[in-house]
DNA sequence: ACAAGTACTTACCCCAAAGTATGTATCATG
DNA sequence: CATGATACATACTTTGGGGTAAGTACTTGT
């Protein structure tokens, strides 16, 4: 059996990629622009839905709540619903999501050095 | 008329979010398809342009190129020219791109973990 | 009566990222 | 003298992620 060429290199790419690559395989799940940052804010513990809008003012609605739902689907956390009459919506993170911690530590980590030399790097050029 | 604002959200948020959070930082550096993919081959060591694109067999040239230049000017690899006459390039990682190996680690390590769940959960539901 | 709050949903649009395809310079080799 | 290898460059098209704006359902406060 040939294997499948389904329409052109990119769908091949991505499900080779993230069999072959776990890096990709993380990317699929907290890449973007916005997944990190409210997987961060859940790291301090559940939230309400309101909260973390608050807590990130240059998101759109939609986009919250569509990573919101993919990251539910992707296991990292959970929608609570009390059947009240303000709706009250709250997120916790999941083990999964729990254990990211390190991941998210990891690149904090990495940041920080790579502005610092960032820094160092201008000044002893300048 | 729908008119865009000038300034509107999209580009305060690249800026904001980018001062304010180190993971984006990284993710702007280590982000996309190809990007780790290309850093975990070359963490092996030094690599040519001929050798990463074999090990790379689904990625177009022009995406291949176009990462590697921004990871230069990331500084988080160094191309090495040598003036033979069937070119000899090479790619090496900077000190900042081979202390991403924690970050790679950090990301295998929770793949894994979490695949295996996934299988795990799989075989639970029948 | 009606505005306001809460947690979404939907429709429509734009742009950047990624893909496809082809071109370029140089020399070695058949 | 034409072909192939190497390491790109460039034009052109497609795709999907993200943005804006507006609507929904339900109730509480004034």
């Amino acid at each position: 059996m040939t294997k499948i060429k389904e329409s052109s290199t990119y769908n091949a790419n991505r499900e080779i990629v993230l069999q072959e690559c776990p890096v990709t395989y993380v990317m699929q799940k907290i890449g973007g622009h916005w997944k990190p940052i409210i997987l961060y804010h859940l790291l301090s513990g559940e939230k309400r839905y309101s909260e973390i809008k608050k807590a990130m003012p240059h998101i759109s609605e939609k986009m919250l709540i569509q990573h919101l739902k993919q990251l539910e689907a992707d296991n990292l956390l959970i929608r609570n619903a009390k059947p009240v009459v303000p709706p009250y919506v709250t997120y916790t993170l999941t083990e999964a999501g729990k254990e990211l911690e390190t991941v998210i530590s990891a690149m904090a980590a990495w940041a920080f050095k790579d502005m610092k030399r960032g820094i160092v790097e201008a000044v002893l050029e300048g």
